[in-house]
DNA sequence: ACCCTCCATGTGATTTTATAACATTTCAGG
DNA sequence: CCTGAAATGTTATAAAATCACATGGAGGGT
């Protein structure tokens, strides 16, 4: 995650969210909403989240907290990771970024609506980062943790594998 | 993780893998089927593999890398962190303990056979973990993955929630 | 307008998690 | 035995995350 180059064209060739798309309204509505949704509940979207919530927004891949911090810096914010974990902190507590366990970095919420249960396909190769819906809990593993008693509240679901770009360049 | 007790009784009335039973046994039984199957594929069960292994399976809980450091160290092994960190990695590898991402820690696996893709509840008031077997891909999510063209090679599903102990505990 | 409080930010230091690099030992196989 | 590959020991460092405390700014009540 060190020297992975953390400034694509955002906008070319380069493996988004696996699918080409317009970025720029992608991005502009994604922001545009936010903003509505913290006005109507109430929330402070405040200059370093919503710088946060861009930067993530124009990579359709997931950033550690500290490239984030770095890109923080060139914006003139604070640069100590306390800056960067707070915002994400925020931004992750309201749903609109997600964090990626499985590699200790954060995307950007593609999805619409409000209460889900995110599910993400991360590419091994171009570490492109995809988000679809889940709902682990209705399925087999939902009936095994009935079955035992256990309380599901929230669930990580990452599948690591090969995006579809990656899968072709690789000579198929 | 800093100060959570490291060494219950390992069999009282602590909540194990949610469900009371032999847990010499089953330690015992664990790490000779570990054993065999090493033999069995040309593995090297080294001393320290073999009491990292140990270790977790005494515990049915996630201990993070430098809680087994230390209990490595108690054993007279090497103190630095490659030590545990090498020895996990091959447990890892050849599927004997499991890495949890959400805490950055690891399990013992209590699954019987060869392949397979686990599942995790993770209860958040005591820490206990209980493996499951899942399949992500062959339900609607393993639909969207392929309609969206994405190989899925591997997949963490990790709930976090309530144990049947802990609620109950709580008061139900 | 004022004060006051809460929340957010800035900053320095530290803790926790993980890996790099290299020397030394161990062990299986010729 | 010898030898090469794998495993271990050890030093150092990188990466990820949090703690603690000082400062600043937006609103609410008077």
């Amino acid at each position: 995650m060190t020297s992975k180059k953390t400034s694509e064209p955002s906008d070319g060739d380069a493996p988004l969210g696996f699918k080409r798309h317009d970025h720029a309204a992608c991005v502009k509505d994604a922001l545009s909403a936010a903003e509505a949704r913290c006005a109507a509940e109430g929330l402070r979207m405040t200059p370093v989240r919503r710088k946060v919530l861009e930067l993530l927004l124009q990579e359709h891949r997931a950033l550690g907290a500290y490239a984030i911090l770095d890109l923080l810096r060139d914006a003139g914010f604070g640069s100590q990771p306390p800056v960067a974990y707070r915002a994400l902190d925020f931004l992750a507590e309201h749903g609109f970024v997600h964090k990626i366990e499985r590699l200790n970095a954060f995307v950007a919420c593609t999805h619409p609506g409000e209460a889900h249960s995110p599910a993400f396909m991360i590419c091994r190769l171009c570490d492109a980062v995809a988000e679809a819906q889940s709902a682990p809990a209705k399925g087999a593993f939902g009936a095994a943790a009935r079955a035992a008693g256990f309380q599901i509240e929230r669930t990580v679901l990452e599948a690591e594998g090969v995006c579809p770009a990656c899968a072709e360049a690789a000579g198929r």
